[in-house]
DNA sequence: ATGGCATCTAACAGATGA
């Protein structure tokens, strides 16, 4: 089984990319984010006739999550409070979150908030986001140990994860509290980042500024991640990021990250 | 570089992203 992440920055704009990917590349289950568009309007037809069925939790110009699988996934949700009830609605506004189950294996597909500036309203928003992740992550896995969280975490975990984290403390998505949030939330419950059980190397990149040259220049950062229960982190037989559509006119400015797991 | 680049809505600029 093969699941892939991607924040694609428009589903609309980058609808080419995608399907021209998903055509060389017949993942199981693509996990997207930034859809930015509401759910009548995400193009389902598109991706029927390769043979993906859509599951979408979308809104108007900002964020937005989409599954795409071969297969039909069962037990579909989208939001916080389809698992932990409505005391969390308030985070299910901004649509960040969509859940599917395949095989047996939960997919959990986030993307999480930016934060905008350290310190700002956004940014403790993130924090305060991350802090109910945990509680969802907590009880997804109560229910199945076969549990896979992927996206775009908005969060290096390590300075290696970065191409230069000088004064990163002041940057959004890798200060102290941005990295404790996400390893409370996800580490501590036993998952593993599983892109570092196959690399251990510096210079791994899932997302580079559109400014500055960044990418020819490879001044990125690892910010999409998967997170694997045990089990499955058991069954992972590698984990790629593939730069391929970075490289692509009119680029997302994030690329894919893909995981293969053992059936 | 309080910038740089890209996306969206819905203006002919502003908000947001990371």
């Amino acid at each position: 089984m093969k699941i892939a992440t991607w924040n694609v920055n428009s589903i609309r704009t980058r609808l080419d990319h995608v399907v021209n990917w998903l055509t060389a590349n017949p993942v199981d289950v693509l996990c997207i984010q930034e859809t930015k568009v509401v759910d009548e309007d995400f193009p389902r037809s598109t991706f029927a006739d390769l043979g993906y069925e859509s599951y979408v939790s979308g809104q108007k110009s900002y964020n937005g999550v989409a599954l795409l699988s071969k297969t039909p996934l069962e037990s579909v949700s989208a939001g916080f409070s389809a698992v932990l009830g409505d005391s969390v609605a308030e985070f299910d506004e901004q649509k960040r979150v969509i859940a599917g189950l395949l095989d047996g294996v939960r997919i959990v597909n986030l993307y999480v908030p930016n934060g905008a500036a350290v310190g700002s309203d956004k940014y403790e928003y993130k924090l305060r986001w991350l802090g109910v992740l945990h509680d969802y992550l907590k009880t997804l896995l109560a229910e199945n140990p076969n549990l896979l969280v992927c996206g775009d975490f908005n969060v290096a975990l390590e300075d290696r994860d970065i191409y230069d984290p000088t004064g990163r403390e002041q940057e959004v998505m890798a200060t102290d509290a941005e990295r404790a949030a996400l390893t409370k939330a996800v580490l501590d419950l036993g998952l593993s980042d599983i892109f570092r059980k196959f690399n251990q190397e510096d210079g791994q990149f899932s997302w580079w500024d559109y400014r500055a040259a960044a990418f020819r220049r490879n001044l990125g950062w690892r910010i999409d991640h998967h997170y694997l229960s045990p089990s499955l982190c058991d069954r992972a037989l590698n984990c790629i990021i593939d730069k391929e559509p970075r490289k692509l006119e009119k680029p997302s400015d994030h690329t894919p990250v893909v995981v293969e797991l053992r059936d």
